[in-house]
DNA sequence: TTGTACGCGTTATCAG
DNA sequence: CTGATAACGCGTACAA
């Protein structure tokens, strides 16, 4: 009774107000249905599940007061009634990372395309680490989680379980951790850039990277690299772990490897490692094709900037957002197959810096 | 009494569980209580506002019943009882664009020190009006927005004041919207490199700026260029509007501005545009510093590694990024004074671009 | 087909 | 100082 008193009382005050009042508040539910004097039930029910029959005459009173008071759900309440939201994790280990953004601006696209927001969490070099990233994602119940990290955390895979929401990994997997996973084919992309530079007349390939440690897309890539290295005759390869603290090493790698030969070609393994390497030829005072082969993963704004211009595998990070997103979207929509594995190709993008130039 | 005894059962169902069993659900207020045999709104002050005393005995065994269940509260359940969430709204134009990448970065680290969750919005070309971006997360009670968008859209302005919630500008202001303001000081970064380039023996300055209309961090940038060019005698200025379709027109512009005198320098309005600068200066086959004086707005990686160095002006965008969170997070608690404007210096970063070398 | 009543997890207002 | 109870805005069995 008490309850039924509330209820009239409510549709009194909505009805009184001026219809499209800018009142502070936005309108509810409840005030639609007393708009358009049914219950709460119902205009829920016309708003999720239209196909459930409903009289025509109440489905058109319902519409037209949801437009009349410009009603639109509250998220909120949605996710705290539904046990999840339309909210969708996204944790980057490194936002300054260019390959970073453009697959969370793939993903971000396809969110919004599907009606979901993306909440950031970016894990700096600061001390956040990724169990609480993940851990403050899912506690606004988040639909589903997609994670690009540094894949060391242990703990990261047991809060993720614990959210129980579907989870896409994205560039780095994470050992034990039942999610699909999208990435370049690493192995393909490696081949591809150390096979154009052998055929454009490089033998001595050094490839610089960042170290590999726990990171598994860093390990694939050089594995990759090395399992070609012993593959061919004739052919000199070694792998350099570059640290950003001293780029004198990388200096005098590249001169130690260039005295053995006159053909030494460098191959990067991702952005980073590129602007390091063409730090270090700056350096030297070398140019590239001339003095030093060069083609690195990651394709960037300004790779055709730097010396002659620099070849670069280039990733398809928009589709790499977009295909996470969208396996996610699976997921949530009850999808029930084992983890996924989707590898894209990269795009070798031939430029000058790979190619001899008389010296 | 139903609810009552509703309670009581709800009591023994959580007693009766293991303690730190795994389950499937997240500890609630009410498991807490249950634990601690307290009333939920006991274990709510306990968590909210320590300060109002507690009887010792209570607060022990709420906070073991805490700490035991691994208990943390429902930001969703929390936001829809409070009316606003922890989250803050983070609209921009482009994440293409560095800039706004880094000031993003700032704005996240000093977010998440506050125990805030961004969310993300970005307005790629895409058709998302910055109003849908606006209204799409204050439905999510976002207890603040930042701004970093076109600026045209006048429904923003609305949707913004409607949420109710406190907004604040980065790098472009709104008309008519009631927010603080944090930005570069365009003017002076303007003048500092303008005076550089001056010093340093050029004569002739273009400044090269994307279509000014409407945003208007380019609009100060590109009248600051022309005030000061109306100053200094004996100098030459020209303004030129690059647009990305047509590349030609820019490398026409600078071959033609190049004719009249042998000392023309570029001044870039932003990285975007030193980028189309490069690109043409590559495919004329000029060398900066001989052919061309150069120095840009935005450092970026890169910077150094084009020709001989860029010079550019550096801004604080990590600064900007806390500053523009700091505004919010004083507006948020209350802070009610006029809208502020806060403008940052930028640092000019000399590199070889802006000397002049033996022609 | 529509309405009632309760639950989602918290906070806040009042009694006690 | 603590506890019951009503919001917050919505979804949904269940009843009618």
């Amino acid at each position: 009774m008490a309850a039924r008193w509330l209820y009239d009382s409510l549709k009194l005050v909505s009805a009184s107000m001026p219809p499209s009042s800018s009142s502070a508040t936005r309108a509810t539910i409840a005030d639609v249905a007393a708009r358009a004097g049914v219950s709460k039930s119902t205009v829920s029910r016309f708003l999720n599940r239209r196909d459930e029959l409903l009289t025509p005459d109440i489905a058109s009173r319902v519409e037209s007061a949801v437009k009349a008071l410009g009603y639109s759900p509250s998220p909120m309440a949605q996710a705290l009634s539904r046990g999840h939201s339309r909210l969708i994790g996204l944790v980057v280990a490194d936002v300054t990372n260019p390959f970073s953004v453009a697959v969370l601006r793939g993903a971000e696209k396809a969110c919004k395309e599907a009606g979901y927001l993306l909440m950031l969490s970016n894990l700096g070099d600061g001390g956040v680490r990724e169990r609480d990233a993940i851990e403050a994602l899912a506690s606004y119940q988040v639909a589903g989680l997609i994670l690009n990290t540094m894949g060391r955390d242990e703990a990261a895979v047991s809060a993720a379980a614990r959210s129980g929401r579907p989870v896409v990994l994205v560039d780095r997997r994470h050992p034990g951790m039942q999610a699909d996973f999208v990435s370049l084919d690493n192995a393909g992309a490696v081949q591809m850039a150390a096979a154009h530079l052998l055929e454009s007349g490089w033998r001595d390939l050094l490839y610089v990277t960042e170290p590999v440690a726990g990171v598994s897309s860093r390990r694939e890539r050089a594995a990759a690299f090395r399992a070609l290295a012993n593959g061919r005759a004739g052919m000199k390869a070694h792998v350099f772990e570059s640290t950003p603290d001293k780029p004198d090493a990388l200096v005098a790698a590249l001169t130690e490897h260039k005295g053995r030969g006159r053909r030494l070609a460098v191959l990067a393994s991702n952005s980073v490692t590129t602007l390091r390497v063409a730090h270090a030829v700056a350096a030297l005072g070398w140019e590239f094709g001339r003095d030093l082969g060069f083609a690195g993963i990651d394709e960037t704004e300004w790779a055709p900037l730097v010396g002659p211009g620099l070849t670069t595998v280039a990733q398809p990070t928009d589709a790499l957002g977009r295909l996470a997103t969208a396996c996610l979207l699976e997921r949530m929509d009850g999808l029930d197959v084992p983890p996924r594995q989707i590898l894209l190709n990269g795009q070798l993008v031939a430029r000058r810096s790979s190619m001899r130039t008389a010296s």
